[in-house]
DNA sequence: AGAGCATACAGTGTATACACTCAATTGCAA
DNA sequence: TTGCAATTGAGTGTATACACTGTATGCTCT
């Protein structure tokens, strides 16, 4: 996640954070889920050092969030949250596109091509991965390694988020034509088609997401939390 | 530099990593200057934990860089990379622009003229401290956390970058004037102008600070490099 | 029974201690 | 003098151990 060249090892360990990062990215370690860091060094056969290290570099990254109490958690978004980091992800993109048309070599493209060819009819689960990757080369091909770590960034965050839409609604079928357009923008020299799609690619899947998150918006609302606890102290008192 | 409320609590001392992230974003940590854990956790009074742990997570934000011997060293940005760098920042402020002007109160806006007309005269070192948090407050005033934290980063690691432009070159002056202009455009609740304004500021900025950093170019090329110690080398041979 | 207090537990933060690696330096032999 | 090997040293990575905090549990006293 380092825009550098040179590799942030966290150690001789095979990116203990990278484990954690790919649980999370993939909605395997939920949203709000809390990360014990004896257990997370159990599982993985080494001490809680390695282990804390790894969880306040994914906390500068933005996947896990510290509670107060010093507790950490895989960091939950919320729907405005969402919109947002969409909406960011939108802009990073469609203002590579330019470059990223005119970086790509022929070698390049057919790779590409191949990779979207190759998710036509899969199921959800790797289809979304499949997705993943896919727009992380196009990050790549750019050539502009801080704005891939910024998109790739969001691009992680929101990743379990989007599986969601992938799953529920039928994101699939459009994402996939769209991904063909651009094979297709690429193939053309055309930065701006491919900016315009990158473009409503976001946009029209954040819309999709937005909508089917506030119609399951569960009540998370400290408020709305309270009241409701409020009342069902009041049904069993009563009782 | 977590984008969530919950602070992200490095421990109960007052973030090591911040008193980091500020001696690097100043300058007083320069580019490329190593970074010797027990050097600096004896300078702070702790033990290496806490500061390895700062030390991965300012990696995590790109501004300290592990080589692969393990190393940690300041991120030295080369002068494409400074470009990149400002770029990005010009990108993301001017999509916050429409946000901030709607979001500024007429509070907000007393502060931050008061803020800008302080900066009227000031050495280069204060005003760059100042032109920091101006522009800070502005992405604060967006209400976009995530906009506003991918901007905040890359303000942060090019900021000991444009401490040089505006020393050495006559920044100063333009860049006071035109924040005189931002808080009109806010005042006229004009985002579009604001927009304009930060992407323009922006721009000419990083072409001023780019020709300066052409021409001061210092020979890290590895040839030359070479070639400077083989004159050396001769000349004290032939003594 | 219910309120108050003390103890145990779970979890984190950090200091100390040890193992490993890489590089330089020294010492010895040719 | 040169070349090579062994030793030292600096630096990092990680495990263990201890201190601190908040919470839950349970016991006692009224």
């Amino acid at each position: 996640m380092n825009a550098k060249a040179e590799t942030t090892r966290t150690g001789t360990k095979p990116a203990i954070a990278e484990v954690l990062r790919e649980g999370i990215r993939q909605g395997l370690l939920a949203p709000g889920q809390p990360l014990i860091q004896a257990s997370i060094a159990e599982a993985m056969g080494v001490s809680r050092i390695p282990v804390r290290e790894a969880l306040h570099a994914l906390a500068a990254e933005g996947l896990v969030t510290f509670s107060d109490d010093g507790g950490a958690k895989v960091t939950e978004l919320e729907p405005h949250e969402v919109d947002e980091v969409w909406t960011l992800r939108a802009l990073l993109e469609s203002h590579m596109a330019p470059s990223i048309v005119s970086n790509t070599t022929a070698s390049d493209l057919e790779l590409l091509s191949g990779l979207v060819d190759a998710m036509d009819d899969l199921d959800p689960e790797t289809w979304s991965d499949r997705n993943y990757t896919f727009h992380q080369e196009l990050h790549r091909l750019s050539g502009m390694p801080y704005f891939a770590d910024a998109a790739g960034r969001v691009l992680t965050l929101m990743d379990s988020y989007s599986r969601v839409a992938v799953s529920v609604l039928n994101e699939q079928d459009h994402a996939q034509s769209e991904h063909h357009q651009m094979i297709a923008a690429i193939r053309a020299d055309d930065g701006d088609e491919l900016a315009r799609l990158l473009l409503h690619h976001s946009n029209r899947a954040r819309q999709a997401l937005l909508a089917y998150a506030e119609s399951q918006q569960k009540p998370v609302d400290p408020k709305a939390e309270a009241a409701a606890a409020a009342r069902s102290l009041a049904d069993h008192l009563s009782a």
